[in-house]
DNA sequence: CAATATAGCACTGAAATGGTGCTATATGGC
DNA sequence: GCCATATAGCACCATTTCAGTGCTATATTG
């Protein structure tokens, strides 16, 4: 539906939090008591992050998560990646897998390639979009994210 | 899964085969001979893209559809709104609707604006892209996707 | 009137997603 | 050493969404 996925926006709420205490470390209780969210279902999201290294766990009492990079250096599009996958828009991809997964329509597609362009449109604004410039009031940088985006499109023509 | 529905990459197969006949009218029996895919589908997506006067019926026999507007008027905007509805991207908006349907989290949510402000850029992508332009070998307008996003960015300061 | 084609509406089956159970392992403090 | 805390891993169920279909009515052409 074209919609993030809760496991996203769990994710975003847990490291946007984590940038506010950034160097520090962060466990699943203290962001469940911060915000109403499932502690066992959060719990699965930072094991993810931490998976794609986003973050670094720190097992045991006293334990938790902290950021792997700066938030500058952390892009929406890695966090998506991270949660959802790379997000394909369309269906083609799975012709790359099973046998029969491969879409009917592929041979004789007319969108597939157009479609193709406005994906990498939106991927590139997620890349472009760092988990700073997502943290409220950042003060400066408000406009980072426009601003990126205008020079990856001045730079990388779409196909 | 941030994916578009079958029913959307439907619509546009059906739209963009349309633009190639423009002026004629054209019935969901010869798309379905031209691609392989589900016809009572494609029928239920034709009847909203019609809903959403995107498109012009004409029943009865030697009936089907034309297009509503020439094809760079129809955006891709439209198109999924049609179809999917407005993209929310988050769950917050469904507190306009069901009582308890709102989401926990929204009073001490951190992400909410900022993610309203991503979901407004993939948004105006999606205006500034013309049915035309998502037409295979246009010849001229390859790059109206990007000039068109770029005059947006200029103009319009995300929030 | 018959053939074609859309209109409308509800319904089923499959897949994705939200959320949980349970057990193992690592760390810090007493 | 022992216990409380906290992550690791993995499977599992419940809910929602989505793809696809059934059926009937209505409009148009010849
Ligand atoms: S081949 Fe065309 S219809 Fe099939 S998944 Fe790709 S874009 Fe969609
Ligand atoms: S309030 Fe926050 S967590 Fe809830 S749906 Fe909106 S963005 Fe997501």
């Amino acid at each position: 539906m074209l919609q993030f996925t809760k496991r996203t926006e769990y994710a975003l709420i847990a490291l946007v939090h984590m940038v506010d205490r950034e160097g520090e470390v962060t466990s699943v209780r203290e962001l469940c008591e911060r915000y109403p969210l499932p502690k066992r279902l959060l719990a699965e999201v930072l094991k993810d992050l931490s998976h794609a290294g986003l973050v670094v766990s720190h097992r045991g009492a006293q334990g938790g998560y902290s950021l792997a990079a700066p938030a500058e250096r952390l892009t929406l599009g890695a966090i998506i990646g991270a949660i959802e996958g790379v997000p394909t828009l369309t269906n083609c991809d799975a012709l790359a897998l099973s046998r029969d997964g491969g879409c009917e329509v592929h041979p004789v597609c007319p969108i597939r390639s157009p479609i193709e362009r406005v994906r990498e449109n939106i991927w590139r604004l997620f890349e472009a979009t760092s988990l700073r410039s997502l943290v409220p009031d950042p003060r400066a940088g408000r406009t980072e994210v426009i601003q990126r985006l205008r020079e990856s499109l001045a730079t990388g023509a779409p196909h």
